[in-house]
DNA sequence: GTCTATAAAGGGATAGAC
DNA sequence: GTCTATCCCTTTATAGAC
């Protein structure tokens, strides 16, 4: 049994994410990632024909991780108000604790071209947020449940997204970083809507 | 009167605003913003030490267009709910109408060091979130005012931000890229908070 | 599967003429 | 204030040995 360094594909994608994620696909070179990774840039080439064909798998990658979140968020038999609280619960806790997810989430909505947000959309978030539109209309029967999703949305993923700049905003106290906090605040402000 | 063409700083921060919001710093190269301003890239240096100093320039220009709006959103006395219905409604026109100003301040949360997000925040934005705060403190007493603002501004930003996306996800119309349709909704799901 | 070496292109920036 | 010409560096990607 050799003990040769073998990379794997999958080894490659698990340390680029981060990168990708943090920097950007530009800042990040494929010297950088070979070096994360333990070889040569040129030794990469043999597992992708480019840079944008490794980068397309580390998204797919990084995407796939949270499938199952996705997929099991409308599972539990309850009443709308609880599996409403329960999802942003959920959405908070995905969003703060995997930076990474939500990073290369945002640069593709800036950055990514039309295939790619259209593949995101069908294969990535559809039903999630086909299953979310009916919760909020069981919910908000007199409202729109798309502009009500991506409310809900908006209020998890923009509260997190603006993490860095926060901290320097008056108001700013220690606890508004934890998940269940700010799915409490976000939850008593649309329990309400009627 | 010569015709020679004259090209001043403010020129060519016009013509490079854009790029920078739409491409990112790193993805326009010099030659690209000259070509935009009609001369050759070694004459941007002539006005500009190098590309960082031309870039936090536009940042302040773009950022500084929008100053009044901050300003005066909070002047008028009026209920605290007719004063959140203006804010709202004033957010969603200057988001919608100018994505460069939301699509830099978006890089800039996402990419920026440190002491450009402290400086945006206490110069650019430090004062208006006071405000807003105290906006949110009046309407909802019971709720952290800092959370409320964030809130706010995520249900408008949020909205926008992901229009590309939005586009390809069920139940998606044409009026949700209305300004006013979504002010409305926004407004109708904070009004009912207590 | 990984390496060294290198090609080819594009980037930021400078020098000096006009 | 703008130009041409050029330097120097980094990048992606390929060729071919091991």
């Amino acid at each position: 049994m050799s003990k040769t360094k073998q990379t794997t594909k999958t080894d490659i994608l698990k340390r680029t994410i981060p990168l990708f994620a943090q920097y950007g696909y530009d800042k990040v070179s494929m010297r950088q990632i070979a070096e994360a990774v333990g070889i040569k840039a040129a030794s990469l080439y043999h597992h992708f024909p480019d840079k944008q064909a490794l980068y397309i798998e580390a998204l797919s990658l990084a995407f796939s991780n949270h499938a199952d979140f996705m997929d099991e968020s409308f599972v539990l038999q309850a009443s709308p108000e609880r599996r409403l609280r329960q999802l942003i619960l959920g959405l908070c806790t995905l969003v703060n604790e995997d930076p990474d997810f939500s990073r290369l989430m945002q640069r593709e909505i800036m950055d990514g071209d039309e295939k790619r947000l259209q593949f995101l959309a069908d294969h990535v978030f559809g039903d999630f947020f086909r299953d979310m539109s009916e919760l909020c209309l069981s919910m908000a029967p007199d409202k729109d449940p798309h502009l009500m999703s991506i409310s809900v949305l908006g209020l998890v993923i923009y509260h997190f997204q603006i993490s860095p700049i926060r901290f320097f905003l008056p108001g700013f106290q220690d606890s508004h970083n934890d998940s269940q906090v700010v799915a409490e605040h976000i939850f008593s402000l649309l329990k309400n809507t009627h």
